[in-house]
RNA sequence: CGGGGUGUAGCUCAGUUUGGCUAGAGCGCCUGGUUUGGGACCAGGAGGCCGAAGGUUCGAAUCCUUUCACCCCGACCA
């Protein structure tokens, strides 16, 4: 009783000798500006005062470990499906990040603006986007009955802004850009917050009256992108990548290789070149010598719709099954051919197609094509009644294969490729249109695969928006030209959840300091008086000194509060206990190490504070 | 959108197969006490429309129908 009363005493005796500057904010302001006030608010950070739910149980709901740890260690919660509710201390890894990328940003000489997150739906029906984008655009109609587009990137906005404001070329290059919500009605929104439905993205959009001009400010995004990851302590890997439907000629994408990503990396034996799955290209397979093939034969294989199947009744293995997949483009159907054990890789065919929007055909019309049922389709007989058709290079070097008899219930074999369907005509064409598998080369090179999760990506866009919102300038030569565009994002909540990803032990998160929702926390191990006292003066000296410190002031035993202290990963801890105080000192503990070190109280703040700024400028000082 | 799974206390989950006493545990929360350097202990307490709606039954968390939400696999994805 005497004790925990001796103790709230204590505190509440500190609390009343709080400094100056606060009481005189809590007075209304006698001589503080608006901005010193919010500083200060800022920066007084007691763990009593702040919502910093943590839990010791795992979420049921969230599988990998940057979704479990950001809802353990209490940086959000979730409203609904692929919607989350930041807390405290997340919101102040995001305020983090953004700054770093702002900073980045401006340095470039990009203009921030902000565009509105609901843009209306003819915007988007200008640029056949609203087509293009599918259901996963978000969307929905007002009272006066006019649509609206929920932001899902803002090509359309930046694009309508660029016609009404950029008239001469004198005005060009202008790279401008927003930090945003963005929204995206996905089909399966999952791993918390890397797929989520609604999400924070930097989104830049550059014009640009030459080509020439769009690469030099494509290489400068491309640097300042290497800074802000470098600057947030990220280990990443830039890869080439698709840029598909966004138009253009180049892209590459900066993702953050750990187990969990959702994008496959693709890089050669020797480290030299690396791109994303949708992107790398693979030699052609060897072709196999002719064999001596008697006719075609048909095979009764009912309902064998899979490969799998069709390959048990046929007695042959996957490689040696020619699939065929149908697409369609507007009203014609496109034909894609791959081995048995390859997948077909939409965006290679997107490329071959000029960019041109594809989808996989709907059953109905698999069905009038082939007449047979959904599994049955091959290239016998198919290959002219298709508006394009695309064979891999896989199938074109099979000696012999089965495949689908557009007869329901069928397969052929022996068929051979060239004799049984052509590789040559006006609309076919032999390719590379499948994804790259375990033992592929490229340039004789051997092909390695890792995940990685996407961070950024910056795109060539070219005139392709431009053009569809007739955005003209007119050039020195006195004639109206469409501004080249680039394009470039950033993944806000993205780069926190692979800073987690990749930084975490049993205990919870490992920040890098410069993102982490605190630079500094002072754990009080003890309730005595002096140990608070103690606790108290580093805390305001670490203010003064312009550190972020999160002060654990809670009435709680030392064992809560480390283990606190830990999940939320922040870099430094400095305790002040009864034994190490009365030796006059604290104890300073790296998140990211075991080792403990002893400084004298005196000095503990100041020494800390050198730390932190060393620590900060490791990163911040990037070697680009 | 196809396949699978789960909805019971703030959180993690028993109980449902085989309907039956007042619906449970651990953690968290509140009160009091003992503690206080790695998620303490004792005692007491609050907290539930058993996801929702209909049905079967003397009786439903439990059986049936419908529906909603969430999760996983797949498809999809600048």
């Amino acid at each position: 009783m005497a004790a925990v009363c001796a103790a709230r005493i204590a505190w509440s005796g500190l609390l009343s000798k709080q400094p100056v500057g606060v009481r005189c904010a809590r007075n209304s302001g006698q001589g503080c500006n608006q901005s010193t006030l919010q500083m200060i608010f800022r920066r007084f950070m007691r763990y009593s005062q702040t919502l910093i739910p943590t839990v010791k149980e795992v979420p049921a709901d969230a599988e990998i470990i940057s979704h479990q740890l950001m809802i353990r260690a209490g940086l959000m919660r979730k409203l609904a499906s692929g919607t989350y509710i930041y807390l405290p201390a997340g919101q102040r890894m995001l305020a983090k990040v953004i700054q770093i990328v702002r900073e980045e940003m401006n340095r470039t000489g990009a203009q921030e603006i902000i565009m509105p997150v609901v843009q209306p739906l003819e915007l988007w029906q200008q640029t056949g986007r609203e087509v293009d984008y599918g259901e996963t655009l978000g969307k929905f109609i007002d009272r006066h009955g006019r649509g609206n587009v929920l932001s899902p990137t803002a090509e359309e906005g930046f694009t309508f802004l660029a016609a009404n404001e950029i008239k001469s070329y004198k005005q060009l290059p202008m790279n401008l850009y927003q930090i945003n919500t963005k929204y995206r009605d996905e089909f399966r929104p999952r791993f918390g917050v890397l797929r989520s439905r609604e999400f924070i993205m930097k989104d830049a959009y550059s014009f640009h009256a030459n080509e020439e001009c769009l690469h030099k400010t494509y290489m400068n995004m491309y640097c300042a992108y290497c800074r802000v990851f470098e600057r947030c302590g990220l280990e990443y890997v830039i890869v080439l990548a698709e840029s598909g439907e966004m138009g253009g000629s180049g892209s590459h994408q900066f993702t953050v290789p750990c187990a969990n990503g959702e994008d496959i990396i693709v890089y050669t034996a020797d480290d030299k070149q690396a791109w994303n799955i949708e992107k790398a290209p693979v030699d052609p397979l060897p072709k196999q010598p002719p064999a001596q093939v008697g006719p075609v034969e048909d095979f009764y294989t009912p309902r064998a719709g899979k490969i799998e199947d069709a390959c048990a009744y046929m007695k042959v293995k996957p490689h040696q099954l020619i699939k065929t997949l149908v697409y369609k483009c507007g009203e014609g159907a496109i034909l894609a051919m791959v081995r048995g054990d390859h997948e077909v890789n939409p965006e290679k065919l997107t490329r071959l197609m000029d960019g041109v929007h594809i989808e996989m055909a709907d059953e109905a019309m698999i069905v009038e094509l082939t007449k047979a049922a959904v599994g049955f389709a091959g290239p016998v007989g198919l290959c002219d009644k298709a508006a394009r058709v695309f064979i891999d290079h896989g199938v074109a070097g099979l000696a012999v294969g089965a495949t689908g008899a557009n007869r329901t219930d069928y397969h052929i074999m022996n068929v051979v490729p060239g004799r049984d369907f052509p590789l040559e005509g006006a609309n076919i064409q032999v390719a590379d249109i499948r994804n790259a598998v375990e033992g592929d080369t490229y340039e004789g090179k051997k092909l390695l695969f890792k995940r990685g999760i996407e961070v950024g990506q910056v795109f060539k866009l070219g005139d392709k928006y431009t053009r569809k919102l007739e955005s003209r300038y007119v050039d020195a030569d006195g004639r109206e030209k469409y501004p080249l565009m680039g394009c470039y994002g950033i993944g806000i909540n993205r780069i926190i959840a692979s800073a987690v990803e990749i930084g975490h032990d049993e205990n919870g998160m490992i920040l890098p300091i410069t993102i982490a929702p605190w630079e500094v926390i002072v754990t009080p191990a003890g309730q005595e008086a002096d140990v608070i006292a103690a606790a108290e003066n580093i805390y305001s000296e670490l203010l003064a000194e312009g550190v972020e410190v999160l002060l654990d002031d809670r009435d709680a035993r030392g064992g809560v509060k480390f283990k606190d202290a830990d999940l939320l990963g922040i870099p430094i801890r400095i305790t002040v206990g009864k034994k190490t105080l009365a030796e006059g000192k604290a104890e300073c503990k790296l998140r990211s190490e075991s080792d403990r070190t002893t400084l004298p109280i005196s000095s503990a703040a100041g020494e800390v504070a050198r730390r932190v700024k060393a620590l900060k400028a490791k990163l911040n000082e990037p070697k680009r």
